[in-house]
DNA sequence: AGCCGTATCAGCCAAAAGGGTGAGAGACGG
DNA sequence: CCGTCTCTCACCCTTTTGGCTGATACGGCT
């Protein structure tokens, strides 16, 4: 039985710490890199091997984690990634899946779920938590409620407290644009205020 | 020298391992106990006694931190407590050390600030990390930004995109009265328009 | 007693937002 | 080639919101 080893990207040292004294109890696991950020973790994929890399998406300053996904995915390097962060909003599951991550995990996740992850996730195995999966599920199931792309950035502008005149302004687009923009945008968040947009928005798809 | 002894008080498990593990490296400290919810850390005091409390203030369902540090007080447990968390939220902050919390770390906090927070709780010495303490310092200094009671109430209630209406029929008084506290609650956030207020709230307040 | 902060309400007016309908231009896939 | 999506824009009309001014009432502090 060969070792999985493991690279730990997250910004909280005592997660990294904690993650790392799980996988120790697992014979056939071992963390054999850390870094505290994006940047980090590219640069120690260019010096250690590993074949499992777990990443948080929150990372402070710098490049997010899907930012890093990306990244790593770009320069082919063969690793699996899992995601292992604390919150589960509908646009970070979507974006960390399609960025080339293998899995989502939570970050109260039980410490069998998160080994079985990790021994997945190198034999090609996607896996996530329930609760990850089931709103991966309700996306698929309900295709009318996704945003188009140009919604989605108009949206991610209205949490940001701005007018619709802002809003035209910023997207090179007329005011009438934006209000049929936000009409639909209504409809699919099943709202009719921009107040109750906002809410939904911050809330369920985690735009901080 | 005694030993200072710790309940851990976070619903991630990782979370845990990791400040056990961390706290493990000091020979002065002893985790002697830890509880994933408020109900357990209460429970737990009945039966271990510690002299410090590290507690998360998000923790899933059921109780949330500040509820658990107010019932500690409450129950005349004569334990620190100490705030370990990740959003460094006005309001959380406020209301943790209004609530009883002898300090306030980040979890992205350098290991040598937890253990001098420790130290610092068991003398009754107040600790906080380095922007957590300059957010309550300008709370201090702008004591025209502080919203009353019922500015406050009608701004939860604003952030999950009630209208003018629905405020005053939740709040029991006039529209009118609905529009007076939300110009003063502008003005107090230094934004125009709910859409604003809203975003900046939940950003600002960590109302989620 | 007088002052101040807080909470309550009213009326007026201008600006912003929301609802409905219709419609043209590209892109993409069947 | 046609249908469907997406993005774009316009017009009309109603509702909501925001800005302003002013007023009453209660409690606490000096």
């Amino acid at each position: 039985m060969s070792v999985i080893t493991v690279l730990l990207v997250d910004d909280h040292l005592v997660v990294r710490s904690g993650l790392r004294a799980l996988l120790g109890t697992q014979p056939d696991m071992a963390v054999v890199a850390e870094a505290a950020s994006g940047e980090e973790a590219l640069q120690r994929l260019e010096h250690d091997a590993v074949a499992v890399v777990v990443m948080d998406l929150a990372m402070g300053a710098g490049m997010d984690g899907i930012e890093a996904i990306r990244l790593i995915r770009e320069r082919n390097h063969s690793q699996a990634i899992l995601v292992f962060t604390t919150y589960d909003s509908d646009a970070d599951i979507v974006r960390a899946v399609d960025a080339g991550a293998m899995g989502y995990l939570l970050k109260d996740a039980a410490p069998d779920e998160i080994f079985a992850a990790i021994r997945g996730a190198v034999q090609g195995k996607s896996v996530m938590s329930a609760p990850v999966a089931s709103r991966l599920f309700q996306q698929l199931r309900n295709p009318d409620e996704i945003l188009t792309p140009r919604e989605a950035e108009l949206l991610s502008l209205l949490t940001q407290g701005l007018s619709n005149r802002e809003l035209g302004k910023r997207l090179f687009i007329s005011e009438a644009t934006v209000k049929t923009h936000l009409a639909h945008i209504y409809a699919k968040l099943g709202v009719d205020t921009r107040a109750a947009a906002i809410a939904t928005a911050i809330r369920r798809e985690g735009m901080r």
